[in-house]
DNA sequence: TTGTATGCGTTATCAA
DNA sequence: TTGATAACGCATACAA
């Protein structure tokens, strides 16, 4: 490698030639070389608050510029063990629902200077070659929205990866998460629902390894037990829009007859009930059958469904988790915390509703 | 730093407590350490097709496990001169529409060893910052989804740093992009309105800004000319479901009775044009007003809209993206190229329409 | 096949 | 405030 001087005995032409002919990268010695100072002090000038007089400052920012310079973030972190990066894990399966999440959490990363390696499962079960390309990364933290064994979080903390799971948990584990109450969320939604005179619930569920699905269920046969009413009648959906059409047709089918309320597990599914429900077997809706969401996707506001729901304060939550993470990643970041939102209701016009 | 030497003087024990007290990672050479072998050997079993034997690869990879090795992507980044990391740009405003490309993009990096780093633009303005932050991270490439000068671009190629334009075109600048071809389909669809008789035509356009609606909009007057048909009023929607309900507002007050079509910018606009039109006004679609979209979302099959639509092959459009990118990067790229793809039509149930 | 030595581009320490 | 020098953790050329 050519020698870069100390002292500016190169032009940028000089320099611009030669890095091209040895196929390299713009380095700090170049810069340092061109303003006539050490590679030091070049540091120094990428550094906020680093000590440097005003005329190195200036003649340095313009060699840079000169240059096209930019500080090498895999040498930076070398040394500094930090990598301002942050990975966030989601299930391909719902990164749909969790786009403005994303967009939220990426937001909240880089107004901290950090930035979001993206890390998208295609099943859950090849977590841990995910895991392993986490780990090469050297990120300073993670997000996680998907499903983790104890011996998975426990890999976090050997490693020191801080992590905080979205609206997950992992069972006799106590992990950092920022959640949604489900099952506070689906026991408000069946008072509602009884108070109103609802008896016969049906219900389309989300598969049986959904943590979130099955939360929302155990808070509805819950409740309805404490009322005194039956429990549900249950088909298993697939938490999308078809799930929520042949969901409706396995119900009426088993049901003989249509139920009081159909409660389903998300919002895409009430959807596809509801449309199956009006168009395909023209029930009234909420005349003759309410029909319930959980989520509060966009969607659901539309005037052809309005539909009734709880809607998870999903930005809040991303808000938080990105707040909670910084602060593990700065070492200000305390005790262990699990921050739980509530649902709120959504008084649509797909349910007949009683007082709360 | 405790120097470790290449006899297998340490246990696991000894080491773990060593990195413990020094705060530091562990490294190869803790590996070497343990396994009783040089550094190199340790990064020869970690590169795919090294010359290891089968009995030094053996105990390297035991000991890697031992003590949860595993290789610095930043320091083999500094070397190689690879970071393996491609930059996803994006505006926030779009990230909802593009999560299904986003994740493909994902999917298809990761099958080649490499990752995302997700850049969301807050406004396309910011995006001088965010290229700033996309140098420092030394991206192996980028994706770009975001309006670009062709100062940007010349940047990108100073530096280097391959990138692939999607839906989106540079004017004047001979870039790597993959598109969906908006003019075309946008006379296409003009062609089949035409074919049913429709005359009077509205548009509920996106904002002057948006290089799509811009595209599809001159297909549309391209088309009209040609077929000796009347202008479209154009009003400005926003491209989003109050966009649509604003839109067919304003063109009914300033049409003065109810257009034949109402072209709009895409199907979200196209669903809050058609729920209007439905609920608000009570205006029967198609048999008095037809409705269009463009894009091909999700909602716009669902039972309630069935929507008439030029849908997106926004996955392989994705596909196609990092493949080019990869090519790029690779060094196996070629010559410069952009690739179209024609949108198909959807014949759903909210326009008359004739023979293509 | 294996080990030694070197450099990737930065930050951090310390003396001047 | 500045510059020399030593890490950071790895891959690679070369010698053995």
């Amino acid at each position: 490698m050519t020698t870069l001087t100390a002292t500016p005995s190169h032009t940028i032409a000089d320099i611009k030639a030669i890095i091209l002919r040895e196929a390299r990268r713009v380095t700090s010695y170049d810069v340092a070389s061109l303003a006539g100072v050490s590679q030091s002090a070049v540091s120094r000038c990428f550094k906020p608050g680093a000590s440097v007089s005003k005329a190195t400052y200036a003649r340095v920012m313009q060699a840079a510029q000169d240059l096209d310079y930019t500080p090498n973030a895999a040498a930076r972190s070398l040394i500094t063990r930090r990598s301002n990066l942050v990975a966030v894990i989601v299930p391909s399966a719902i990164s749909q629902h969790y786009s403005d999440v994303l967009a939220e959490l990426s937001r909240q990363f880089s107004l901290r200077g950090m930035h979001i390696i993206l890390f998208n499962l295609q099943s859950e079960s090849e977590i841990d070659l995910t895991l392993a390309e986490v780990w090469l990364h050297q990120v300073d933290g993670a997000v996680v929205a998907a499903r983790l064994t104890a011996e998975q979080v426990a890999e976090f903390e050997r490693r020191r990866v801080p992590i905080v799971l979205f609206n997950r948990s992992v069972a006799g584990c106590d992990v950092n998460s920022v959640v949604c109450d489900q099952e506070e969320a689906a026991r408000a939604m069946v008072t509602r629902l009884a108070a109103a005179g609802h008896k016969r619930f049906a219900m389309i569920d989300g598969p049986a390894q959904s943590p979130i699905a099955q939360q929302r269920k155990r808070g509805m046969a819950g409740r309805l037990a404490e009322l005194g009413l039956a429990a549900p009648m249950a088909v298993a959906g697939g938490l999308d829009y078809n799930g929520g059409a042949r969901g409706l047709r396995e119900i009426l089918d088993r049901f003989g007859g249509i139920p009081d309320v159909v409660v389903c597990g998300n919002d895409l599914t009430a959807i596809g009930c509801l449309d199956t429900a009006r168009h395909d077997f023209r029930i009234d809706v909420p005349g003759h059958m309410s029909v319930t969401g959980f989520d509060g996707i966009a969607a659901s506001g539309w005037i052809s469904y309005n539909l009734t729901t709880m809607s998870q304060p999903l930005l809040s939550m991303a808000q938080t988790a990105a707040e909670m993470l910084f602060g593990l990643v700065a070492g200000t970041g305390g005790a262990r915390q699990q921050r739980s939102y509530s649902a709120t209701f959504v008084d649509g016009a797909t349910a007949r509703l009683g007082p709360a």
